[in-house]
Formats: structure tokens, sequence, C-alpha cells
RNA sequence: GGGAGGGUACCGAAGCGGCCAAACGGGCGUGACUGUAAAUCACGUGGCCCUGCCUUCAGAGGUUCGAAUCCUCUCCCUCCCA
């Protein structure tokens, strides 16, 4: 099977390690792709993935994409669906016991998400594996052979469990098991690589343990950074609402990218887009924070995401509507067209508050006062300052709420 | 089982008889500016056809001319001891 890309393997490793935080041992992703180039042995390349939220985000896509990258390169992904697993609830960085999921939400949850997944991977080269496969019939005498191969001490030094310990809030013995099933899953799929957040590396490394009890070679182990979500300062989660998802319309993801703070623009470069490591370095060195470059970096930043999930062509489109929206400030096309409802109406005079409410444009008549006397109520781009309004004056014409909310008035 | 401290607006958090629709911060909204939904600055942020009125400070009662503030009971949360 011939790789999609060829690249020279000191560029291979400079393309995977210029996104990885971590490379346990570092020095060995050489001589892996190395070995493998000339032996024609692809690598199998393990992403585990924990079931219990669907939707994917840019976060999400990181190793999603580097995974892309090593089918790109010829090698094989293994995509594996932690649905025994998410069962269990990985305690990594966790302060509490996670709620464990039930097998249908998990089964639901997975759908989803290997349907989002394949978006990112090629459909060539890839495995889709669940742990329940392997782990479902380990028996009670499996598992407490996998229970032998480590001691509550080594566990114990992980920081998030040992401040749970020492703050004497509860941790269950099935949480101490949860490396050790997730690690047998390298075992299970004999992993030459493993991808995974830096929050994983205990449990990577559990990994290599077992798999040299088994007689494998150890996995090399590459960890991702979080991603930083829109506001700059939390990791990208969806509870949070600082995310951009991968399904998202297009216009969305151009808009929300171009809001990411300046000083995270090279981050998301690298870690969300294909361009390499030299070319992102040459976009950082020029893009001064608060000049006219960042502003081009973000477009650039913008165009590229987009571009990888909707293709060039819907990139430029929402590209233009930003410019339309945002810069221009015109009036978007396709504006929502109203009546003007009988009850915001008396003697033939509108009275502004009860119409917005009643359109949806304001969520109570006190906002809605507060936006007239703001100015930010527009009837065809001229602000209104009166609470009352002929009817004949507004028909047929455009009323703006704020910046972003439009209806035509009829 | 015993003891202590709490529950205030979207969130955090002041207030502890009248000047309280309730400080302050975050978030959010609008405006100005601009390079964008960035940064900064300003203003706003319970409801109501609003110079005033109505409903709020876990819930229910009570004291008082007047209660978020005092009393009683109920529900919920946190911490300490067993």
């Amino acid at each position: 099977m011939p790789p999609t890309v060829t690249l020279s393997a000191s560029e291979q490793v400079e393309m995977i390690l210029s996104r990885a935080e971590r490379a346990v041992p570092e020095e060995e992703l050489a001589e892996r792709l190395d070995r493998s180039l000339r032996d024609e042995i692809p690598l199998r390349v393990k992403l585990g993935i924990d079931p219990s939220s669907p939707d994917l985000h840019l976060g999400h896509a990181v190793p999603l994409r580097v995974l892309r990258l090593f089918q790109q390169l010829g090698h094989i992904a293994v995509l594996i669906i932690g649905d025994f697993t998410g069962m269990v609830g990985d305690p990594s960085g966790a302060s509490k016991t996670r709620p464990a999921l039930t097998r249908e939400k998990v089964r639901e949850n997975a759908r989803t998400y290997v349907r989002q997944a394949r978006r990112i991977l090629l459909a060539d080269r890839l495995e889709v594996r669940r742990n329940s496969e392997w782990l479902g019939r380990l028996g009670s005498g499996g598992l407490l052979d996998l229970a032998r191969r480590t001691t509550v001490a080594r566990i114990l030094e992980r920081d998030d469990f040992a401040k749970r310990f020492a703050g004497g809030s509860p941790i269950s013995v099935v949480e101490f098991l949860y490396p050790l099933l997730q690690a047998y899953d390298s075992v299970a799929v004999r992993a030459d690589v493993e991808l995974g957040g830096t929050d994983q590396l205990f449990n990577l490394l559990v990994g290599r343990d077992l798999q040299r009890d088994w007689g494998q070679e150890p996995q090399l182990c590459l960890m991702f950074g979080l991603l930083e979500g829109l506001d700059g300062v939390q990791k990208m989660s969806k509870s949070l609402g600082n995310y951009v998802g991968i399904a998202e319309a297009p216009e969305e993801m151009f808009g929300k990218l171009m809001s990411v703070p300046d000083s995270l623009t090279g981050k998301y470069l690298r870690l969300a887009t294909d361009l390499g490591p030299s070319e992102v370095a040459e976009i950082e060195r020029t893009a001064t924070p608060g000049g006219p470059a960042a502003a081009a970096a973000k477009r650039r930043l913008a165009r590229e995401v987009v571009s990888l999930y909707w293709g060039t062509a819907k990139a430029a489109r929402a590209e233009r509507h930003f410019d339309a929206a945002h810069v221009l400030h015109e009036v978007p096309r396709g504006v929502p067209e109203a009546p003007v409802p009988p009850e915001a109406t008396d003697a033939g005079r509108v009275f502004l508050p009860r119409l917005m409410t009643d359109l949806g444009l304001a969520p109570s008549g006190a906002e809605a006062r507060r936006l007239i006397e703001q100015g930010g109520v527009r009837l065809d781009g001229v602000a209104l300052t009166e609470l009352r309004v002929d009817l004949a004056v507004v028909k047929g014409r455009v009323l703006q709420v704020g910046r972003r909310r439009f209806v035509k008035l009829r």
C-alpha cells in the first residue's frame, strides 16, 4: 500500500513532533518510522476514545488529525472505542469518581463519535475496534492476572490519586483498574504507537509495561497538549461553551475562529491545521500581536480550518459572509421576514418593546427599552430613538437589533 | 449519632431592621474605536405601554409602622467529631 504523502523520514518526524507536547521515548520515533519504511511494515497507531461526550470539537481533533497524518504516511490507524472502559470511568485528572455510563449511552455516543471521526480519518488503513471485544471476555481470572501487574504504591504516585487519597475523598477500586484495562488494549491490538492527551501519560506508560509483560515491543507514546478554548484560558470543552465543533456550519466556524485570542493563533495553526511547522513559525514571526499581520494570520487560520472540514469553496463563502456581516456591517441576505403583530400596534403606531419581544429579538420589554436607549436598534441602518413609530414607517424595512439580529417586517 | 457554618440576581460574593431591585467581580448585552464576534474604554444587566407600579434574597409561618436582615418550623448544602 503506497503512502499518499511522500516525505523524508526526518520531515515526517518533524511534522509529528511539532504537534506533540511530549514523546516517550522521544528519540525512538525516527527509528520506528525508518524501520517501518525499510521493512515495509506499517505501524499500528492506537487512539483510544472515551465515549462520554458525543460531539467532537477542535480539541478532540488534535490527536485525530495526527492519526490521519500517520495514515497518509502509510500507517494503520486503530481507533479504539472505550465501550468497556467507559463503563468504568477514567480517573485521570478527576477530583472525584466519574459517573459510569450506561451501556446504551456508551453505544449511542460511540456511534456519533465514530461518524464524526470519519470526517477526519481516511477510510483506508482504518480499524475501528471496541474494547469490550477483549475486555468483556477477560473473566475474573484474566482480571486478576492484570491486577497483579502493578502495585498500589505505583498507582498512588499519580498526582490525581495522591491528592484524592490525601484529601480523604473516595477512590473506587474500579478506578485503580482503569489504567490497566486501557493499557491492555495496547496489548490486544499490538500497538506500535499510542496517541493521547498529556493527561494520559500514566495510562499510556502502563501500556508499555504490559506490552513488555506480554512479550511485545513497548509502544511509543505521543502526547498532545490541551487546546485552549475561545476564551483563551480554559481548555476547550462543550460544557464551557468555548468550543468550535467540527460539524458546525462553515460561517459559524469561521466567525468563532476569528474570535480566538491573538496569543493563541500560533497554537491553533499548529494543532488544528495541516500547515507545516516552518510555515507556522514564519506566520508567528511576522504576526506581531495587535498589528494587521495578526489579523491576517487569524484569517489564514479560519480559512485553513474551515477548508479542512468543508472544502475551500465553502470556506471562501464563509469568509465573504464574515466580511459582509462583521467588517462592512451589511444587512445579511436571507433575513427572516415577519409580519408586525397586531398586539404591538395601537392606532397606527407600533410599540417597539412589544414588537421586539413578540418577534424574539429581545427577551423582555425592559431589555428592549435598554437596547433602544443605547442606540442598539436600527431600522434600515438608522438608529431608532423613540419607543413608538408609525406602522407605515416600519413596514417593508429591516429591523436590526444589536449587531446580529435582523428581521424584515411585513 | 454529636457539634459548627451556610443557602442572596446567570455565576462567585457583599449586605445583617428603613437610604435595597440589593455593593463588588466575572459572565453577558449595547455603543465608541478597530484588524474580527480580538484588545481597550463607556454604559447597561428582575419584570411591567416605565417620571410610577409589581414580584424577588432556599420554603412556610411570625415579630414590627417597616424584614434579605430578628424569631419559629421545614427542606437542602459544607465542614469538624464519633
